[in-house]
DNA sequence: TATAATTAAATTGTATGCAATATGATTGTA
DNA sequence: TACAATCATATTGCATACAATTTAATTATA
């Protein structure tokens, strides 16, 4: 390829991953609707689904967030009574982000979303699982 | 995999897609502050480089982004002088986007980014381009 | 033990991104 | 030709993202 060529759109790696990344949110949007979530509220609560009971710092670290972007979801899940936020006893500078019952309601109203997701993607299992596994060796290696 | 085992943030295949893409734009922001360019500005640039000139929707088509998002950037990029905004004489609706010299002077500024990029980047050859084919399947289908 | 250094969240400021709406121009059609 | 429908862009409102700074708590160390 040509120097100068490598500044066109369609030869990035970087372009189709940040417009995949935005068409594949938008496409969540009206399932995430019916749940009156955003995405960003969303994969905050999966973290919680899972964990039920996590800190800002080590939420930011499963969802590539820092607490400037936390902080407002947060207080927005908290409005809506699904996560309460109280500081440790332990370290008052750590606040703990509980699931209520409420919260872990909606993970029951959220189950058929992903098979719904799926449907969206025209990639087949293997397709999709090689997909993951690029996006992941690549995700890792920015970790460090 | 369990039907609940679906809501868990490390078996979607939208969240390292989301995530990925976020990393890929922060590490771009050290090589874009030398340029004073955003990364939304630099792909917005890129395609001036190759079209010279072009209306926003058509702008836009090419971005995936619609006038909402790119009419801002646009104006930050005439304020900066690379680009000119006016209005079709053809048809009054469209407005020409066109780049002028020093806007062009720009690509000479940037040509060695995308290859730094690369290097930050820790998938091989026959990787990335399998990457790239997955996420334009995913991406053109959305087109649809 | 004072206090310097570090840490976790919150805040501030800037730049997107998108849905919904508004505005003005053009096109289709009764 | 009026005028309804459509189209391109701009605007508004809301929700992220992130860098940089601030604040308050904890830890390290002279």
């Amino acid at each position: 390829m040509k120097e100068l060529d490598k500044l066109k759109l369609e030869n990035q790696l970087c372009f189709p991953l940040y417009a995949c990344s935005k068409e594949v949110i938008k496409k969540y949007k009206p399932f995430l609707d019916e749940i009156d979530l955003t995405y960003t509220q969303y994969i905050t609560m999966m973290v919680l689904w899972d964990k039920k009971e996590i800190n800002v710092k080590e939420l930011g670290n499963y969802l590539y967030l820092d607490s400037g972007t936390l902080t407002p979801v947060l207080k927005k899940l908290e409005n809506k009574k699904y996560i309460k936020r109280s500081r440790s006893k332990k370290d008052e500078r750590n606040l703990i982000i509980s699931i209520t019952e409420l919260g872990m309601n909606l993970k029951n109203k959220s189950k058929n979303i992903p098979s719904k997701m799926s449907n969206c993607v025209n990639l087949n299992q293997e397709e999709t699982s090689e997909l993951y596994k690029l996006l992941y060796k690549m995700l890792l290696n920015f970790k460090n």
